[in-house]
DNA sequence: CATGAATGAGAATTCATTCAT
DNA sequence: GATGAATGAATTCTCATTCAT
């Protein structure tokens, strides 16, 4: 049914995604979904829940990573599997944005547990203290303005891609932006 | 009635946004509604479309300013008002986004017309010409995740600022950010 | 549509008196039930305050009878009016007890108002100042008495009557029952 | 079971009384309910025929106490009696009268066994004939109003009390308004 | 026998849209 | 051109009943 709910949001949109239609796609009777939930949000929020689990339990492993390989690769490389496994968030969160109704409840209630803007900001953090992320920078709005980023890139473009020249951003062009800066350092 | 509209949107959310309310905060009857537009969508894509004309057209100076202040303060200059005009758009945008009933019609249909992301590009591309940008960086992707983190920015956080410390970063903030660059330069 | 749901009601029962077999009866779409009252609950009062409206009205009539015809007289055309008027309050009311969800709004909170127990006691007690009525009965208790009898009788019994020989009494044997006593009078 | 179902129609109102809460309550799962009785009514009709077993076995007793004590202490005691007994059954008596579905099957079926009405007649009878009640009165119809006041009595009165004068009358009060009558004897 | 998850018909309610005035 | 009552399809949710385990 979660499964189910989560290919309806996505292919149909969150407008569109009747517990009618849920039950159907998940062949199951419209009453069974109460069975298993308490209502419609109640469903709605465990699928967000289940999807967040594992890109939260992937951020975490990310601090961790401070000091290896490359600062650009381990960003392109976490932002990147934050991408995939957002994918089909996306569309719950722009759901809960724009239908107060699913933001009330329990769900997004833990602001203690960190999240993903936390643990980067602890590599970037860490990066700093290791000299290979710039001293005078605030790792905690970095970090926001990287998953600003990957927000915004996710969220499909209304205007088509052909009319900006064909090259859309991917995470990489992104995390190298802001990475080397695109401004001419001042003394140069 | 497009004033009621958006209005409304902003402020009880575009589910709660239904035709009866929208013709009593326009002081109409339901039915008028459909004197002026053809349904309930070409109601919200001409509230879009006329809240965004200001936008391209503020956009449109953006190039020649190429060359004048400093690329920092035109940038968040310029973001700053994008993100003042877009703020009333945001919900709009937000609920095409997961209403593909809204997405269909008119208002995209003017792929020709060139919009904000163009106008950056072009600004971003002048400024490159005379050396106050990188030459090794794409105006377009650049103008384009500048777009991304205001976007991205501007949508509310379901997680409170104070968990992430309080500092929520602003519009100049990630402008200096992609400006400058996070990570120390290689050779320094 | 009043008129349907008291119909409904009185032929069908309240349980099966749904919208949709109001909005039938009524000759009307189940949406436009919606257009009058707030809710089922809010049509259903607006039935029972229709209807008990006249009741009441007649009512306030008694108190000045007092002194004319003879006391049986008075009290079993009262008695038989009320009865008459509230023959399809009845099924309301006992819906009423039944629902609790029906018991909560304002209909009923006129508890300011006199209804026809305070007309009836009224009556009684100037009977009693005239001596027709015995000087040392309660008119409050003997009012609510009558009304108690009026209501028990008007509920439909679940024996037959030809079970108990045939003879259900009427109003005018509750009345004389009560007047007259069924007692042997002490002295005699 | 029977019990559960009782106790929930008392507590919550019949309308409340789901088969959920009645398996819940009774401490056993839901299917099991149609293993001893064949559906939701039958479940009902053998909770009121239950209780209404011992009211029935009391009442026979009441003809042989004619000629002991006095008729008012007779018949307060056993319309007092009665009232306790009943207090459990009258929510499913109007929930009979208000859902047809309840009224149809077996309880009503034993019209040939005599009841409390028959017995509470026959005790009035017998008085009758000992010259403890009037000679005049049909004993039938006065069984039936003694039982209809005690059922308008039980039934919980929407305005509340404070508006009579707080004075509602109880089982006593009635009876003695019965005996002794409230009109001033003719020749007096 | 008991279980309880699954069922699906049906309930109340909403709301974009129509159309006679 | 404006009105707003009427519409009825669609939505969320309930609950008596069934049946495989």
């Amino acid at each position: 049914m979660i499964n189910a709910t989560i290919r309806l949001v996505r292919e149909v949109g969150y407008a569109q995604t009747t517990t009618r239609a849920i039950a159907q796609a998940a062949g199951v009777a419209e009453g069974t979904l109460y069975r298993h939930y308490p209502d419609k949000a109640g469903l709605f929020v465990a699928a967000i829940t289940r999807q967040s689990a594992p890109i939260t339990v992937w951020a975490r492993e990310l601090p961790a990573r401070a000091g290896s390989a490359t600062v650009a690769d381990n960003l392109i490389d976490c932002l990147t599997r934050l991408a995939d496994l957002r994918a089909d968030i996306v569309p719950f969160e722009l759901a809960m944005l724009t239908d107060p109704e699913l933001a009330r409840p329990a769900a997004t209630a833990r602001t203690s547990e960190p999240g993903p803007p936390e643990f980067l900001a602890q590599y970037l953090h860490a990066e700093q203290r290791i000299g290979r992320i710039r001293a005078d920078v605030d790792p905690v709005k970095t970090a926001v303005v990287l998953l600003a980023v990957l927000f915004g890139l996710a969220v499909p473009p209304r205007r088509t891609t052909e009319a900006l020249g064909g090259s859309w951003p991917d995470i990489a062009d992104a995390v190298h932006l802001i990475l080397d800066g695109v401004g001419v350092p001042v003394g140069d």
